[in-house]
DNA sequence: CAGTGGTCTAGACCACCAT
DNA sequence: TGGTGGTCTAGACCACTGG
């Protein structure tokens, strides 16, 4: 059942017909002209309708497809899809960023920074055994006005010996330190979430209570060859921080 | 500068030409043949040094795009993305299906299921004034062996007058709840995490000290018309649970 | 078997960028 | 102006599904 009625297609207009196609598409969905489970008028028949080339149906059909709002199935047709609504996505572009677009006089202050031996703990982060490795290492808190916000503890390999100039004391990334004291190109990172009550130190630094709940972030960066180059743990207020996250048909736009 | 040599492409392979191409670059992008800021070959000379059709080669490389492992600007070229390493995507398909992945012998336990009336905090999350309104309410704990796991209270409307069935009963999921028990489709979702301290009724239920830290995610369920039709809070020990990600050119496969 | 989506070709025109 | 990526066409053959 072809559902197309009064549906336009402008095909001289500056938007890409496949752009136009997939929105129409996307509004019928939406609306519940077409309801999960049933299925879309074929490539051929979307083709002949609109008078376009089928590549350009596809096209727009992948877009569908990559929104999650339609799956496609060989030699059977293309159907709407019933939203998954249990996924846990939570995205945030670099927490710290965050902080910049809300708080207006962030500040990063730097507690210490100096050269350390390679202990025990460290080699089985790094997953090495050269006792002889030395290690960059940082301790940093950001705070916005008179709130400290979050807590940070870094170490990187050293083993460029380059000098550690004033802007990396300022606000060291861990890529950056990375790609300025290594050999290694930092290519790839794990970070595991945890909730935790903050230690005696934490509290002192952050200016929270003991035990307060906190969010406990430990990245590990690892070069082309999966070998770790940084790692990190990063303590985050409780009561400053959330993570937000939107899942199935929503709009972005 | 032409970057194949020896590179191989099998056009009867049953493997698809487009993703030959891609693993290929793929593979030197990763080796470090081409690091980031380096342009790829233009589509032209891939085309013709494969002997493939230049749509194939565009095909290979939206791949690419797609990983963020390269970027196109028209009119200058394709090149090597520098890995974004300070993104924070956690992503859990079902924080309970993870569980039965885990623990063999899960359960989820109904605590009180019953239908209740509007009250002031209900009316405000659902965003409606209509004081008749009525709302179906659970209460239910999740359990591997003998640990209880998390705790979660949802709400809906109820509007349609459908008897609640066994099914649902032993695990209640919002979505599902929704479709069966209202005339709306739910069909978007927005989650919130936060960390917090248990109170004494969650240390009771879950069986942990008062104050132990534990995730908390209200979530809000929405139809097309991003009206709420479910509420939900859930409370995750925070010694059971932890979010892990992955980001910059990690390797899914 | 006919019909579906999946892949692929060999052209074409365009907007954009550098020179 | 020449070269780039972005869009589009009108075919083609294939693998898979269903009756």
């Amino acid at each position: 059942m072809v559902i197309q009625e009064e549906a336009s297609i402008d095909k001289s207009s500056v938007i890409p017909i496949y752009y136009q196609l997939y929105k129409l598409m996307e509004e019928q969905i939406r609306r519940g002209d077409l309801k999960p489970g049933e299925a879309l008028p074929t490539e051929n028949e979307l083709a002949t309708h609109f008078e376009i080339s089928r590549m350009t149906v596809r096209r727009a059909i992948s877009e569908l497809v990559s929104a999650d709002m339609v799956y496609a199935q060989q030699g059977r047709g293309t159907f709407v899809a019933t939203p998954k609504l249990d996924n846990i996505i939570f995205e945030l572009s670099d927490f710290n960023e965050e902080i910049r677009r809300r708080g207006l006089n962030y500040k990063t202050t730097l507690l210490e920074a100096r050269i350390v031996r390679a202990d025990e703990s460290l080699l089985k982060k790094f997953e090495i055994s050269d006792e002889h490795k030395r290690f960059l290492y940082f301790r940093t808190v950001l705070s916005a006005g008179d709130d400290r916000l979050s807590y940070e503890v870094k170490y990187t390999i050293y083993s460029k010996s380059k000098p550690i100039l004033e802007t990396e004391l300022k606000d060291p990334s861990l890529p950056g330190l990375i790609a300025a004291h290594t050999e290694y190109v930092p290519v790839s990172s794990k970070k595991v979430l945890q909730v935790a009550s903050c230690t005696e130190e934490e509290a002192l630094i952050l200016g929270i209570a003991l035990n307060a709940p906190v969010f406990l972030i430990e990245q590990t960066i690892y070069d082309p060859d999966l070998r770790p180059v940084g790692w990190s743990k990063s303590i985050y207020r409780g009561d400053r921080y959330k993570l937000t996250s939107y899942d199935g048909w929503y709009k972005k736009e």
